[in-house]
DNA sequence: TTTCTACTCATACTTAAGACTGATTTTTCC
DNA sequence: GGAAAAATCAGTCTTAAGTATGAGTAGAAA
């Protein structure tokens, strides 16, 4: 008997799952929770064999819970079911130690199959969750453009896309009109655009900015 | 007995929904769908008392669904059932005719009860999107500086975010510099903004590029 | 018909931006 | 302790950006 954990703050779709569980003659729900800090205390207290961990929840999200109950217990097999895949929830998802990775556009079956591969100790992973792994591992040896600059550049380039002109940066920053000029010039070359408008919208468009 | 129609990409949700209404004595699933096209027919078919219609979903979304059956049956009633608060959905969806708005971390009670409402002819809405909604109608009578741009402008105020000097606007456009400059200028005093970098962050920040 | 707006182009002027070169000081790292 | 990177400042030079002002044309609206 496969012991679960529910852990989403969708009551339907704690319903939902349980009342399929309920009819699997393998699984059963042993607690349901609507936030990561109340599923992280009931996986310590039941240690379920399998916890289906929603991510988008209020007070503690399921990346954190993720890792809350694996530093206590390491052995705890959590499977993501959530309803977007995006880089930044796949990513940290991964790194936080999810066993596997499911879209909530699963079918019943999909879930299950998930819950029985991964009970048997083999992680599953949503096809796309696979791919944008892959990439992603690919992508690793790149390099960033952006990573190159200096921490002050990181500074002053922040101020660019506020829309501070250098002097105003050199009053901001109590450097001379004639540093931050250089320090824009190793940033327009270091993330090779033209201009400061252009080291904006490389800004905006990587998110760095706020 | 009010008759229901479901309509979510999720079958988890679906299933959550149609196990706690068998439960209530006034409520009976007269059907589901997977996506608003297959919940479109069911619903001009079916004629459900209440459709609960989710927005995110493939092959066709909520809104669109939503239009399309009102437009084909304006009597019915329609609630929104989706996880996020965000202007982009909560407004059109409300231009679209729905008859409530819901968020999926809405207790089971309090779906049955905006079932019930909505069936006694009482619009029901979440808290937040009654808050959004009051908030929009405040700013309905507030000028958007960008809704100042002429056509021309904001072709132009495109290019400028995507880091064009004037001189590749007015080879892009086929006009002259000059006229590249006058529009520039135009754009900057109407914008409120300094330079052609804060107008780049202007259209960032309001959603206009690309 | 006339008025108004959008779009176009032009001249002249001012200045901030950016490139290039070179230099000093501090911090970091091996 | 010494090499390397980061941060600072300066001088010079070029040009793109932006302002101000004026003006012509076409089309829509009144």
């Amino acid at each position: 008997m496969i012991r679960l954990l529910l852990i989403d703050d969708h009551q339907m779709v704690r319903l939902g799952l349980s009342s399929y569980f309920s009819i699997q003659e393998d699984m059963t729900v042993v607690g349901e929770a609507e936030d990561g800090l109340q599923g992280y205390e009931i996986a310590i207290k039941e240690k379920p064999d399998i916890i289906l961990m929603d991510l988008v929840m209020e007070v503690m999200d399921g990346i954190e819970s993720t890792q809350k109950i694996l530093r206590e217990w390491p052995e705890a097999k959590i499977i993501i079911l959530t309803s977007f895949i995006d880089d930044e929830k796949v990513f940290p998802a991964m790194d936080a130690g999810a066993s596997g990775y499911l879209l909530k556009t699963s079918s019943a079956g999909e879930i299950a199959e998930a819950i029985r591969s991964t009970y048997n100790g083999d992680p599953y992973f949503e096809t796309e969750v696979t791919e944008k792994l892959i990439e992603h591992e690919n992508n690793k040896g790149k390099l960033i453009l952006h990573d190159e600059l200096t921490n002050r550049e990181k500074e002053v380039l922040q101020l660019i896309s506020q829309g501070y002109s250098n002097q105003e940066i050199a009053d901001a920053l109590f450097i001379t009109l004639k540093t931050v000029k250089t320090h824009v010039s190793n940033i327009l070359s270091k993330l090779q655009v033209e201009d400061r408008t252009q080291a904006a919208i490389y800004a905006f468009r990587h998110d760095l900015v706020e």
